[in-house]
DNA sequence: CGGATAGTTGACTTGCGTCAATCCGCGTGG
DNA sequence: CCACGCGGATTGACGCAAGTCAACTATCCG
């Protein structure tokens, strides 16, 4: 199932029946204040489960949106159920996607509560190039990231202006290029001591727990 | 089993077999950064599960620190296991356990990426006055709240110095006041105003999924 | 060529942090 | 009964990181 560019996979306030898996593309989820202001909550990667929390509470507290054309598999309610009953495996499967989830949402969480705009930055670059499976840690590293400076900002709770630049920043110290959907890291172990990153198992996938 | 105010129930980095029903008093999780800084993750209060996501990724990548003298029951990872193969509710049960607390954190972390100090502060205590579950929204409503300053700044991502003084802003403004472990919301709809909370269904505890 | 979308930069303002006292309530022991 | 110490709360002066406002530029695309 394809969902082009710019359009919802979820909107906040419904009440979904079914959850997705991702294959190809990038979302985000992301709810809005009363002001209008939006807050990202996290950048599902292919291979993600999206949506898991919106089928257990309904109507839904966040929004599902495609940042580029996406390629995903809808899995409905019913299907998650019959799983949970199925096996003991398959339980635990969907209950450690889940603890998965939430890790990364809390880690996301004490970036925004206890660091500086540069720091934030530093440390979700490091998280995301990690969860993008290419793990050596010297070198040039090189990535396809097609967000946009406007996501960033309210990824990291910041305004647009100011991750411009600390962009300009982390590019002018040699750390790291974001350009024309493109990532380059120049220096990982610079970027990574400026985030003060901690690596962190439960951010590369659980191979274990799919069958 | 009782555990006395200021004592951990669970380390970052341990490797736990067992999480935690709390039945009396309060507690927090928190994770800390490598420059010592504190960010409080939630605060968990009678009747919450603690720790499901510490026996599902391993080692821990969260605190778990008693705020009061708390009571709780320790459940070992083995029943949580079972309870999953058991029956389809009780697979479910604890599905939704863990769902409603992810909300929570996104809702917090949305409070610490998109809102101003103050804003924070009446949003956190308004979310807290629904889960101690006086639903009431008009007049004059008290609460024990044993959170010293320093847990407030820690879990609202400012300074002790800060949040004293948004404290005696909404004091003065006679919105609340919070002295000596209690909480007194003097104007509800004020604050909740000023915090823009919108009423979230998640954050009631969800009793049909009880057994 | 014009119009839309995203990124860049500068000047100015402000919310919040930092540093440094001081205060208050309370328990303990001389 | 008073002195002392301790943890938490409070206040003031000052500085800085990040927000706001307002252009301006680059790139792409029809």
């Amino acid at each position: 199932m394809k969902i082009e560019r710019g359009r919802h996979l979820l909107h906040e306030g419904q009440t979904a029946t079914d959850m997705f898996v991702l294959h190809e593309g990038w979302a985000c989820a992301y709810k809005t204040l009363s002001t209008g202001r939006r807050q990202i909550i996290s950048f599902p990667i292919p291979g993600d489960l999206l949506g898991l929390r919106s089928i257990l509470l309904r109507p839904t507290d966040h929004s599902l949106f495609a940042l580029t054309d996406v390629v995903v598999s809808a899995v409905r309610d019913s299907l998650i159920l019959k799983a949970l009953h199925r096996s003991r495996n398959q339980a635990l499967a969907v209950l450690r996607s889940a603890a998965r989830d939430e890790a990364l949402i809390v880690e996301h969480l004490v970036r925004l509560g206890r660091r500086s705009a540069i720091e934030r930055a530093a440390h979700f670059f490091i998280e995301l190039v990690e969860r993008l499976r290419f793990v050596g840690p010297v070198g040039k590293l090189v990535f396809r990231c097609p967000l946009s400076q406007n996501d960033l900002a309210d990824a990291l709770g910041m305004t647009e202006i100011h991750i411009n630049r600390v962009l300009r920043q982390l590019r002018e110290r040699k750390l790291l290029t974001l350009r024309a959907g493109e990532l380059i890291i120049h220096d990982f172990n610079g970027v990574a001591k400026i985030g003060a990153y901690k690596p962190n198992s439960s951010v590369a996938r659980d191979l274990s727990s799919e069958d």
